[in-house]
DNA sequence: TACATTACTGACTGACCAGTCAGTAACTAA
DNA sequence: TTAGTTACTGACTGGTCAGTCAGTAATGTA
């Protein structure tokens, strides 16, 4: 081995945090916290371990930053579709969904999920965190959309609170599985298929009857 | 400390290994597995971490204990259901739904799946056996009670596959969890409701419109 | 009561890894 | 070109923990 990295040494201090990031949240979400290694974090953000601690204080702190970096501009997409969308409620909550898993599924953010529900037990405050700023967040999305088509009449009367977390489950499970049994050839068999069945059901459960298709 | 345990030491070859594993999965769930210490297992179950030893050669052969162990009676149980209900299928997905929601919501089993989820990455080979062994087969259980229902017409018809899994995907999202962010004060508000009300947006996502109410 | 068997214990070891820091080399300003 | 600054490195340390094993005590048997 012994590799002379052919590669010459670079100083790059703005780049640096954003990559060491990504790679965390790479590993992390891959192998979890614990058993992620620093020196492997720092190695596939192409720098060593001493570097690493030049831009976090330490591992508990990355963790808190991967997940913080990680989530913000997710929401931000959504608040912007809610304003801006003049159409029915119903392609509203079809949009937001599907734009949704698009971000989720097409990104490595979609790992977050996955890698708080892991470590959640382990990290309360992180936890706390990011239930006030993401699922607290996205939950009033959610429930703006889902009211809106309920006061037009488009939507059945639903119980708006309970409504919005079983909305968000399909989605959220699929990108979880997408970062834990996917990966070991158990897939679920078609993304596409499932979503395109999972807003079939869920608009025939909560579109009132009169207007049929 | 250095408390003389007044409890005095026992020989109960029978009993051990149900206890380590009850123990090992209740912290596995909680931690996760590379955050557990061995001694903490043990300890938990009223032995020293040499006695964990004789009856499991290591930290992973307990995991994959705790998994094979944990999730077989639970499908025994989807599958008698399935041959003795004779009522129609909507009462059976219904039945069905709610009876692996009793059991996932009420004892430890209902950490399982947030912990394969969790720990899959690193365990190919348990999480092959997983699939192949629970999800599987409890996917079967779902397309039979789904077809029935198809094929009387009481369903629309569907595309199965994809609607095995989304019809299971709000109950797998409710046990993980309860066992992830639901300690952190953050819990969903009422699983009783979100139960209802998933029921309720399924039936009417799935029946044929011919019967109403 | 004495001896044999074995379930159980916990101090110990070696590997591993988060976090440190003295040293190196890339860049900068003169 | 040189001297000064600082981004970066990687060998090292101290603590932690999976796994071991010589010893202990509970139980069985005579």
């Amino acid at each position: 081995m012994t590799t002379t990295s052919n590669e010459t040494r670079r100083r790059r201090k703005e780049a640096r945090p954003a990559e060491l990031l990504f790679a965390a949240l790479e590993l992390f979400v891959e192998r979890g916290f614990a058993a992620t290694k620093l020196e492997d974090v720092a190695s596939r953000a192409g720098v060593s371990k001493g570097t690493l601690y030049l831009y976090f204080d330490s591992k508990e702190s990355l963790f808190k930053a991967v997940i913080e970096q990680g989530i913000l501009p997710l929401l931000d997409e959504g608040e912007q579709l809610l304003l801006q969308h003049r159409d029915n409620a119903r392609s509203l909550l079809q949009e937001m969904i599907m734009r949704w898993w698009q971000i989720l599924g097409g990104s490595a953010l979609g790992g977050i999920p996955k890698l708080m529900i892991s470590e959640a037990g382990n990290f309360p405050d992180v936890a706390t965190y990011y239930y006030d700023n993401v699922i607290v967040r996205g939950r009033e999305l959610m429930r703006q959309a889902l009211q809106r088509g309920v006061n037009a009449g488009e939507f059945r009367p639903l119980d708006i609170d309970s409504t919005i977390d079983v909305v968000m489950a399909p989605v959220l499970m699929l990108a979880v599985w997408r970062y834990s049994l996917g990966p070991c050839g158990c897939g679920k068999q078609d993304p596409q298929a499932y979503m395109q069945t999972y807003l079939d059901i869920l608009m025939n459960g909560i579109l009132n009857k009169e207007q049929h298709k």
